[in-house]
DNA sequence: AGAAAGCCTCGGCCGC
DNA sequence: TGCGGCCGAGGCTTTC
């Protein structure tokens, strides 16, 4: 579930341990998976202090004196402050925490826990993430950044709803927003990128901006208004055209065959 | 039983 | 025809 949206909720929640020193870490085999060891957490994190959190796309970041550590959400990823979580709840999976499912996480000298609660283990733990591996955050995008963003190299390109979840060129945005910001701007995911007209881009990128406002006060990705039609044989709720699917960029997408060109 | 909102790797093939 | 890089498929993992 956690797509940028959410991903600024966890960052909003861990801001809360800025100055805090860590005492002590721990994570789960899959959890430290990025990691050379298992052991690498605990022993990387121990006493460094907490300078700041951040975001860059779905990667949360938390700079200490020296390294910075950043914790992947995957599907199921959530991030609790002593027992608080960073959202309201899980769209899928399960909508309650188990203490089987925390994963890892950092004490801290005041008491304090952040930990991370993932029932299907795709969440990871880094130390000194590759930040050049991820494009422009979706939140603070530009409109030049867009254009960059839609350039393709050859041909057509890939279809734009690939491009769209690409996060080596645009960071942040995942499968349902993907699919939400299209339905808003009425384009075919299957539409090869470079095939939009001026219009078309300009259209997108305000239906992107749009979506992650709208969405945020809403509360989540999933909260988009064609959720209620994705399913087979559902009708679109705005104009009642069909709804099709079909995996594009490897997600399962939905579209409405009449608005959606 | 099948599909799931993320990410990574691999292999095929596209276009120069 | 050769090559680099792009792109999609598949796998991971567990749950409902």
């Amino acid at each position: 579930m956690p797509e940028i949206l959410e991903v600024d909720s966890y960052r909003a929640l861990a801001q809360r341990v800025v100055g805090a020193t860590i005492t002590r870490g721990w994570a789960d085999v899959y959890l430290a998976k990025k990691l050379s060891a298992p052991a690498a957490w605990s022993r990387v994190v121990r006493g460094r202090s907490v300078k700041s959190v951040s975001r860059r796309g779905k990667l949360l970041l938390l700079e200490t004196d020296g390294v910075t550590l950043a914790v992947r959400f995957g599907m199921t990823g959530v991030l609790l402050l002593d027992g608080e979580a960073g959202i309201e709840g899980l769209f899928y999976g399960p909508h309650e925490y188990r203490a089987q499912w925390l994963r890892g996480g950092l004490e801290f000298a005041d008491g304090r826990r952040l930990v991370v609660h993932d029932p299907r283990r795709l969440a990871r733990f880094e130390v000194d993430p590759d930040l050049g591996a991820l494009g422009p955050d979706a939140l603070t995008l530009t409109r030049r950044e867009f254009d960059r963003v839609l350039t393709v190299e050859r041909g057509e390109g890939p279809p734009i709803k690939a491009r769209l979840l690409d996060q080596a060129r645009l960071a942040g945005v995942g499968n349902l927003l993907g699919d939400e910001m299209l339905f808003r701007a009425g384009l075919d995911p299957r539409r090869g990128t470079a095939t939009l007209t001026g219009d078309e881009r300009t259209r997108l990128y305000r239906s992107l901006n749009q979506t992650l406002r709208t969405l945020g006060r809403r509360g989540g990705s999933h909260l988009g208004d064609h959720m209620v039609a994705r399913f087979a044989g559902a009708t679109c709720p705005k104009d009642g055209g069909a709804m099709r699917s079909a995996t594009i960029g490897g997600r399962t997408t939905f579209w409405c065959s009449r608005h959606q060109k």
